[in-house]
DNA sequence: CCAATTTGAGACACTAGTGTCTCAAATCCA
DNA sequence: TGGATTTGAGACACTAGTGTCTCAAATTGG
């Protein structure tokens, strides 16, 4: 039954998973062609590994919500103070907006990719409740008001380094005070 | 020449216009049969007043800009206040969010699309100059940061209107507040 | 180095969508 | 009302992309 006909090549599923993040975030509706062409493989090797199209996207959105999670695991701590914790996140995930920006467009109802989504919202709406605990931000401002401007800046800040104007480090710093403090006062 | 065989009948423009407005901002990739099917008419008389899907699109983009500039035009006043003008802009593009928000994914190169355009971005550029001046924003803040944030706002109010959490008029504070001040302090 | 197996290239069938055309029926307006 | 004209419906050709298959050639590992 366990029809294992076909075994992948390690480098050639590499080979052809960054190919896909890659042309797919330079353009959502990228065909097959174009992925094949880039990871230097031939459209029916695609195919051979991933049976549809949606297998693929499936496949790299796990991969890079995953990554993600990950990074930020990576740079956080459980007792570290939320501000912190915000900081720390921001410099995690800005420097792989380049890889992960497609998500928001494609958008796979995947159950696994769902999941993966689920928890980061999840972890971002408990930085919220303990950034107000902290004093960080104002009791009264309505949470998924402050997550949806966390999300946003992460983009921005991504956009700000992409774009050459700002440094990671500076975005990083630059995300943590608008969302904070606002634009009004001058850096200390 | 002048090719003028079909003239179309204002209430069949009309109906198409709308309908591709409200079909291409739940999808992006919708059909030319189903903006024929939303708008009650039938496939060939779209074909009949826009030849290719892309001239429907472009049409649609000017007019939704074109709505967007006056709409803003038509809240704001010459000498006002900066923090007053860019309240005014919130208010006025905020309830308007479910129509244009095609407009980001889309994105038309069509030139007087792409013209609407730059008249928005020169006009926030403005402001955010004047907000400087006038001590709303500190100078040490790169321009395309607050330009990015604005928008990042308006798109984040809608939202929340959309969703329900927030009132058009709470919307349009907070986003102000959280531009300027941040979410550190609590409404005054 | 050789046998097993993956890969590339191309042919193929299939689907979905676009854009054109025609003609009968509905609609308008003079 | 009656003639002109737009509209709806459907047929048609065309394109682009997907997914399957086959077979010769390249690659791998034992």
């Amino acid at each position: 039954m366990s029809a294992k006909k076909h075994v992948i090549r390690p480098a050639t599923l590499e080979a052809i998973v960054e190919a896909a993040i890659r042309v797919l975030n330079a353009n959502a509706g990228a065909t097959m062609s174009e992925i094949a062409a880039q990871a230097g493989v031939g459209r029916a090797t695609l195919h051979r590994h991933f049976r549809t199209r949606g297998d693929l996207i499936s496949t790299i959105g796990i991969r890079c919500i995953e990554e993600m999670n990950a990074a930020v695991r990576a740079e956080t701590t459980e007792g570290q103070p939320a501000v912190d914790r915000l900081g720390a996140m921001f410099r995690a995930v800005i420097p792989l907006g380049d890889r992960y920006s497609f998500l928001g467009a494609d958008y796979t109802d995947d159950p696994t990719t769902r999941q993966g989504y689920e928890t980061q919202l999840h972890w971002a709406e408990t930085l919220v409740e303990d950034l107000k605990d902290e004093g960080d931000i104002a009791q009264d401002i309505p949470s998924p008001w402050v997550v949806a401007q966390i999300d946003q800046l992460v983009w921005t800040a991504w956009n700000a380094t992409a774009e050459g104007y700002l440094t990671a480090d500076d975005a990083t710093e630059l995300a943590v005070r608008t969302l904070i403090d606002g634009l009004r006062r001058e850096r200390p």
